[in-house]
RNA sequence: GGGCGGUUAGCUCAGUUGGUUAGAGCACAUCCCUUACAAGGAUGGGGUCGCAGGUUCGAGUCCUGUUCCGCCCA
């Protein structure tokens, strides 16, 4: 029976999308174990990953790459262990950033946001959301993502905003929703208030401005104080200094004059002034410094705000009034020098706190916005971690996320946007009351009247990404989906968020269902380029994942990703990576492709019902016990990449380089021998395919639907146990044989077969014999020579020797003439190439392997007469002892072969 | 200022219950288009694992201190 041949190279492009709508057709993504199905048993546990929701309007990127890699590792996994999976999928609203791409869009056409009007504008967002959402999830699926996307989510669809609405009327009720006029986060160019998280600092040149605060009582004395902001000045309202610090005492109590404004202050104390820092004298400024404000709270400060919306100075900062914050500063330090109240300016370096999403400086501001107060959650979110109910892997991240939990702030929730949820809150302009309610009101409730609105605002976007693991599953309804799914198993995403959305779906979580969210964090490392730099557009260092999988292949990609990387590290990415396993799929595919060919050489049933394994089928056979114990072992701790790299090693450097080729010549002898070979070939293939699908998905799929039709066509008994499965997506994950003969002496056999074939090929290339040239030898074996005997034929392939011409014998020490020798692995070997030999040159080489040799010798009997014999378990010296031995006949020989030069 | 991670071959990285001449990919050198694969094969060169101590029969692997790099928090 012939087969229809392979092409010769792998063609992903050709096969990957196919496969993957197949795959989806044929409802693999679905759990097997399902409450919409009859025959569901709530008993069985499930194995869940919620995605990471990508941003709704973002372009796949490397990141999306890496988690969805990883998450589909892990389900497929679970999956092929015949445990229930579900991956649900769903996008984010994202709040900011989506408005902002819309808006520069809509500006691009000359648009503004204000003229259209909030309803136009949101009904503007859903267009785009419509549009983008559908490249962002099928870039996803062209990942290979296998999820449920019949259950795919939206944070902003009907079910997710009723948990949204649900979550803050609770919290509001149990007293953990306020509002309020606090210092917050205000970013001028978005208008908008932004939580602690979406501050970052960056260390920026700038300068520590000097100057006086003149006494009030006229007696021109004066306190010198420094300030990084100088425009901060129109709003102090006291200046503060430590209550030990001589310097200043008899300040304290006087009152100081506001330079320019004339306002008169009071000089307190407080132990939070730093005596070390600028003058020891510090300005408060309540209303624009968070620590300031924090004062201001204690001593009962006013509180000057002398900011508009958009940074410029208002009336309170008069005469400065309407002048942009850092022009005021100019401008007012220029007066003030004019004034004599100038002492120095020094360079000094700054900590410039700058919004995550536009860049620009943010401004501390005094301004009314909803908080909702996170401890008493905090406190759950701790517990759960701490008493191990949550594990973190890499676990050094559990600190961070206590170190954050511990010293947990409320969070600021409001966001002055037109996209996102809006907030549940009425104001009444007739009573003034104020109604959180879950449901939309046109009443007060309070006082009847019609004169009501509706908080203009939005809440932050990840007040929703919050509760993704449950809203997701139907919560607040107790749905069948979230009874049986929820607590979901595994979340897995970048340490990068932590914070934003680790750590807060927890508390959540366990305040809004009392359960834990998931048990596991893993945590990836961010995907940098080739030399660890963060990419970027700027930089031009971006690897797009479209256009690598365009051109290597989807595998190709999500292989590196997986092997480079360990939990918690950054990985570095290349194209050359890529291309590495590109070419691994080919090897793959090469190797399948000989397998396939070979099985028709093959007998299609054995003669005898004893088959005797060769040297190599058992050695290769026990090779993949062990990697199948590894790879579970790797798995159960998390380390993917170990085991990805451990298939990777054992398919190519022991399965392709040297089973295969030994098989071609077990192929060629015939008979029972050929016939298991080939089942060999198959059943170890099968099995290296079934531990990389999680890996490389559709490479694997591809060749193990062709390997599958092949051999169910040659024969039945090549099937593995239980029979062939209906696709290697569901197919069963190899169980490791119980009995493991890791010291199977086959295995020590093939290694000293494998070494001395080395050998010889070495010395071939060393003396440039032609490489496929035949050449005559002698192997001097001692009690060996049995087992050389027996693989003669293979010796001589693999070394290209001359059969008829070989011999193997106990024992010759003494070098025959016209011969180049080495000895390895305690065997003698002695080659007849076509060349005079140089005895001289000879003698020098050989005497130079001896040496090499005699200080293993030298090296091994220091080793083991010293504690080391004693103390060291005994398999670990006898492995030692092995070694002394083998070197020691080697050097014998070697020995032998210079005497007789 | 506090905390964390990294420091292993020219480059990028593995190396998780400590076991005794340290691994891979890429790059490099020589040879080979041999009927699975030139996106390949064979062979080779190249690190003593940032530094200094310590524990141990034995340390890249554990402990202490420290350099440099990076990150997080304040």
């Amino acid at each position: 029976m012939s087969h229809k041949e392979l092409p010769k190279t792998y063609d992903f492009a050709a096969t990957e999308e196919s496969l993957y709508q197949w795959w989806w057709e044929r409802g693999y993504f679905k759990p097997s174990n399902d409450p919409a199905n009859p025959d569901f048993d709530p008993d069985h546990t499930p194995y869940v990953i919620s995605i990471p929701p990508p941003n709704v309007t973002g372009e796949l990127h490397l990141g999306h790459a890496m988690f969805v890699s990883m998450e589909d590792l892990m389900i497929r996994y679970h999956r092929m262990k015949g445990i229930p999976t579900l991956w649900v999928p769903g996008t984010d609203h994202a709040g900011i950033a989506t408005q902002m791409v819309v808006e520069r869009s809509l500006n691009a056409e000359g648009i503004r946001r204000e003229s259209l009007g909030r309803e136009k504008f949101v009904e503007k967002v859903w267009e785009w959301k419509k549009l983008y959402h559908d490249r962002i999830s099928k870039q996803i699926r062209r990942l290979g993502a296998s999820c449920d996307w019949d259950r795919e989510r939206f944070t902003m669809d009907e079910g997710l905003s009723r948990a949204v609405r649900e979550v803050f009327v609770k919290l509001y009720e149990d007293g953990l929703m306020y509002r309020g006029p606090r210092i917050v986060n205000w970013s001028p160019k978005l208008q908008t208030a932004v939580s602690d998280l979406e501050v970052e600092y960056s260390e920026e040149p700038g300068f520590l401005y000097y100057f006086k605060y003149m006494l009030a009582d006229g007696s021109g004395e004066y306190l010198p104080v420094a300030t990084t902001r100088p425009e901060t000045i129109l709003g102090d309202t006291a200046v503060a200094v430590h209550p030990e610090d001589e310097r200043f005492t008899r300040f304290i109590g006087k009152e100081v004059v506001v330079p320019i404004t004339g306002r008169v202050i009071p000089v307190i104390t407080d132990e939070y002034v730093d005596r070390e820092f600028g003058t020891g004298a510090v300005k408060i400024t309540p209303a624009h410094d968070p620590n300031d404000y924090k004062i201001g709270l204690n001593h009962n400060l006013p509180m000057i705000n002398i900011m508009t919306q958009t940074a410029t100075i208002n009336e309170e900062g008069a005469p400065y009034t309407g002048l942009d914050r850092f022009e005021c500063r100019k401008k007012l330090w220029a007066d003030m020098k004019e004034a004599g109240l100038v002492i120095k300016e020094e360079p000094h370096k700054l900590n410039i706190p700058r919004s995550q999403r536009s860049g620009e400086i943010i401004e501390p501001m005094i301004s009314t916005q909803w908080f909702a107060r996170m401890q008493p959650l905090a406190d759950l979110a701790l517990e759960a971690v701490r008493d191990g109910r949550i594990k973190i892997i890499p676990e050094h991240f559990t600190k961070i996320y206590y170190n954050w939990l511990e010293n947990i702030q409320d969070w600021c929730v409001s966001r002055q946007l037109w996209w996102g949820h809006r907030i549940p809150v009425w104001y009444c302009a007739e009573c003034g009351e104020m109604t959180v309610s879950r449901t939309d009101i046109d009443t007060c409730p309070k006082c009847g009247s019609k004169a009501i609105e509706q908080d203009p605002d939005v809440l932050d976007t990840w007040f929703s990404s919050w509760l993704w693991p449950f809203s997701t599953l139907g919560w607040p309804e107790k749905t069948p989906d979230y009874e049986y799914f929820y607590p979901t198993t595994m979340m897995e995403t970048g340490y990068d968020i932590l914070f934003f959305w680790v750590a807060r779906m927890i508390m959540g979580g366990m305040y809004f269902t009392g359960k834990i969210p998931f048990s596991q964090v893993y945590l990836h490392g961010l995907v940098r380029d080739e030399h660890g730099k963060k990419m970027s557009k700027t930089k031009g260092n971006v690897v797009d994942p479209l256009t690598v999988m365009d051109e290597l292949g989807t595998d190709a990609l999500r292989f590196p990703l997986l092997v480079g990387s360990t939990a918690g590290n950054d990985t570095n990415l290349s194209v050359k990576k890529v291309e590495a396993n590109r070419n691994f799929a080919n090897k793959l595919w090469n190797a399948a492709r000989f397998v396939i060919s070979s099985l028709e050489k093959a007998p299609e049933v054995p003669l005898s019902d004893e088959l005797q394994p060769t040297l190599a089928d058992t050695w290769i056979w026990a090779r993949l016990q062990a990697l199948i114990a590894n790879v579970e072992r790797l798995f159960g701790s998390h380390q993917y990449g170990e085991a990805g790299r451990q298939i990777y090693d054992y398919f190519w450097s022991e399965y392709a380089d040297w089973y295969l080729e030994i098989a071609k010549i077990q192929l060629a002898s015939g008979g029972d021998t050929a016939f298991h070979t080939a089942k060999m070939l198959v059943r170890v293939l099968d099995t290296c395919l079934r531990l990389l699908h999680p890996f490389t998905p559709f490479v694997t799929e591809a060749i193990w639907g062709h390997l599958k039709e092949a051999a169910s066509d040659q024969s039945d008994q090549f099937a593995p146990e239980g029979g062939w499965e209906e696709a290697l997506i569901i197919a069963r994950w190899p169980v490791a044989e119980e009995k493991q003969d890791a010291d199977d002496p086959a295995i020590a056999d093939m290694l000293q077969l494998q070494d001395v074939i080395r050998a010889i090929r070495n010395i071939r290339t060393e003396k440039n014999v032609k490489p496929g040239k035949r050449i005559p030898a002698i192997l001097a074996a001692s009690e060996k020579a049995a087992l050389f005997r027996e693989q003669r034929e293979i010796l001589s392939v693999l070394a290209y020797l001359d059969p008829e011409t070989l011999q193997i014998t106990e024992q010759t020490f003494e070098k025959p003439e016209d011969t180049i020798s080495t000895a390895v692995s305690g065997i003698g070997i002695f080659l007849k190439i076509e060349e005079t030999v140089d005895k001289a040159a000879e003698s020098e080489r050989l005497k130079k392997e001896l040496a090499e040799v005699k200080s293993q010798i030298i090296r091994l009997e220091k080793l083991l007469n010293s504690a080391f014999a004693e103390k060291a378990p005994a398999a670990v010296v006898t492995g030692e002892r092995e070694k002394l031995e083998k070197y020691q006949t080697t050097a014998e020989n070697l020995q032998a072969q210079i005497d007789s030069l």
